[in-house]
DNA sequence: CCAAAAGTGTTGGGAATACACCCATGC
DNA sequence: GCATGGGTGTATTCCCAACACTTTTGG
């Protein structure tokens, strides 16, 4: 293999919110290094193929993952000795999935809460800290929520995913003011019937997106009435 | 050369204000492809090499750039074809260069404002959008432009600073209230003499910190009084 | 005194959190 | 009727753009 030229893989950050928590995939370690630790999802990169259908496709293989609601790249680590054995670039994808198909799952595979996360493996702990930072923001100014939710929802199953999400609890009044206000989030003419224990029904909504929309630019220091209007 | 085995390159988006105006270090290319038209300065990842340093070296190879004061990585491109030789994955780094130590460039580098580009080669152009995006971003909630000002500054200048990188018009009351209300620049003891035409001196000021830092979190529904605090 | 540039005081609008209150259902 | 959960109205706070006004210099 000719000096400057690298094997590189694709690891994906898979979240799920389950049982009201934000949870990762992750695979365990059979093998030496790391035997025992947990590491992300992913594979090497093929000739002649994106980063980005890399991930994808090394999902598809490992968990049988039906359907990722987004995919965004994350960050390429480059350290030389990330990987012991020999030198991997890596580059992480952040992958949201939406609650309802459960994918089955290999016996080596299981969903992690990132509040409680297993040893892992290579610098894999790092990345989906990063991954999970990438979420918190963009969950505040983009619709990104849609990966995350169902396709209609009730406001409070809404808050209970944007709570586990962002690691804070979330108010629902205002949850549901703010993303009606920004066109993030519509009401549907249905409802649930509420618990044996009674209560009013909820209104289901539903994303008026399912593709990921910037709501709140970056606006600071512009003039009024210049929404979008640049000096280019 | 195996087949999931790759050359990786990283690339620098180099900015600079000059005269106001926000302009990007390009290099002309004298051979095919693309011959005559301009590219980001950059150059293939070494064995041991990480990313960053790989793009520092090349920078300061390239054009003897003295002083980088800041540099973040942006993203990897993969198209197998967008180098149409062989294929090489490249990662964009942006650059962020004060505007004190002019640089001696080659005869084939030269600075170009971003808002009247040459043709570029590969996926230049493109690449340069989204590094003026991110550099736009982070102007709005961090403290990112202590990299494009000088050591001291008036305010005055550094509305011009900021009206460059942004693209739209800045306010010098506004910007000055701001910064110094989020604790980004603090005033020193001198000032400025005024031109023959008169005025008021002006306070020289500072940043606070030379390093990245984030100065307007992201926030969204989260209750009062919980600045950091993170249900972790 | 006047022009020019810098800096401050003040106002108004918009957005977000907090909280009180009303609504609709089951038992 | 009452408990339970859903939704709305309203107050308060905070941030920021806008603009008038004051300050400090040179001629």
């Amino acid at each position: 293999m000719p000096p400057d030229c690298f094997r590189h893989e694709a690891l994906g950050v898979v979240f799920q919110v389950r049982d009201k928590r934000l949870s990762v995939l992750l695979c365990q370690r059979a093998e030496p290094p790391f035997e025992g630790a947990w590491m992300l999802p992913g594979g090497l990169l093929l000739a002649d193929e994106r980063l980005g259908a890399s991930a994808g496709r090394h999902l598809a293989a490992k968990a049988d993952i039906p359907e990722i609601a987004h995919l965004e790249q994350l960050e390429t680590r480059s350290d030389p000795v990330r990987d012991p054995r020999e030198r991997v670039l890596a580059t992480a994808y952040l992958a949201l999935v939406t609650p309802g198909a459960r994918a089955r799952l290999p016996a080596d595979t299981a969903w992690h809460p990132v509040d409680e996360l297993p040893p892992c493996a290579f610098d894999h702990r790092s990345i989906i800290g990063s991954a999970r930072e990438r979420l918190r923001a963009k969950l505040s100014y983009t619709n990104i929520g849609f990966a995350l939710a169902p396709e209609t929802f009730t406001i409070s199953q809404l808050r209970d995913t944007y709570a586990a999400a962002l690691g804070h609890p979330v108010s629902a009044t205002n949850l549901q003011r703010i993303l009606t206000r920004r066109g993030v989030i519509e009401p549907t003419s249905d409802v649930t019937r509420p618990a044996a224990s009674g209560g009013r029904p909820a209104t289901l909504y539903r994303f008026a997106s399912r593709e990921l929309v910037v709501t709140n630019p970056f606006a600071a220091f512009r003039p009024r009435g210049t929404a979008g209007a640049l000096t280019v």
